[in-house]
DNA sequence: TCATAATTTAGAATTATTCTAAATCCACTT
DNA sequence: AAGTGGATTTAGAATAATTCTAAATTATGA
């Protein structure tokens, strides 16, 4: 009797290789790279392969306990922050930092009814200058 | 004496490879990848290479006459729109529509302040079901 | 014309990610 | 406690997108 929400019984278990991937992920504010996060979760579990972390990675951000961000052609970035937030990249050095505008979220029906889309979420991105790179300029 | 603006001089030519590129691009709503441009750039000047298509769309979209476009870790999307506007992606099937909300410029600043950036653009994403899809459902 | 710089080309290389097939693990059943 | 089936893990191969390399070509301008 799956009732579809939640981990339980029988099929998509929170495994140790599965916990010890959510485990990294949560353990930073800063935005891991799959690599990133394979090099430091094989320091606590020594035995587990690039592809698993991977299908961890999947298999974390379909139930929803971390999230995927995907910028540029880049390797996507994983974050512990699931809930709605916007993003500022930088575009000399590519930092990326979470910031929440409640603002937003209001422009959701809005640019629903202008794209005709059924709207799900909304996400702003503002390109700039971080603080470290616009001081030098 | 290069003043750094515009195509001009030696450097920086509109080259016939560039110029049936940019074309191309020009030459629909659609926003289309780089292997797409290369089957249609190929149609129009046949002797075209797949880095050559590379090279100029980058070339294209620094010189401003196109902008790029990156969601998910798919394929790069080329849009003769340069201007400001925002996103709406269909979670469903991927379909990528341009639209634009004057607000989301406004929040620009807003979202300055809040992340500490210099700001250069902002950019708007609806996520959520196309009209297609959405009827589907 | 000659020299120099920019550009193009084909193909190799790189990077990120997914796929494959075999091995392992786990929860049940007999 | 042995057997079964499904889920998961593993290592490495495969794929896809993009960039790099080195040689050839083209344009520019003294």
């Amino acid at each position: 009797m799956n009732t579809g929400s939640e981990i339980e019984g029988g099929a998509r278990a929170l495994t140790p290789q599965r916990q010890v991937v959510l485990r990294v992920v949560r353990g930073t504010e800063a935005h891991l790279t799959a690599a990133e996060i394979y090099d430091a979760a094989r320091r606590l579990l020594p035995s587990i392969s690039y592809a698993t972390v991977y299908n961890s990675l999947r298999f974390l951000r379909d139930e929803g306990l971390i999230s995927e961000i995907t910028f540029g052609n880049s390797a996507s970035r994983y974050d512990r922050e699931t809930g709605r937030h916007d993003h500022a990249v930088c575009t000399e050095c590519g930092r990326l930092t979470d910031f929440d505008l409640s603002e937003t979220a209001a422009l959701l029906k809005l640019a629903a009814r202008r794209s005709k889309f059924k709207p799900q979420s909304v996400h702003l991105t503002l390109y700039g200058l971080c603080p470290d790179c616009g001081a030098k300029s």
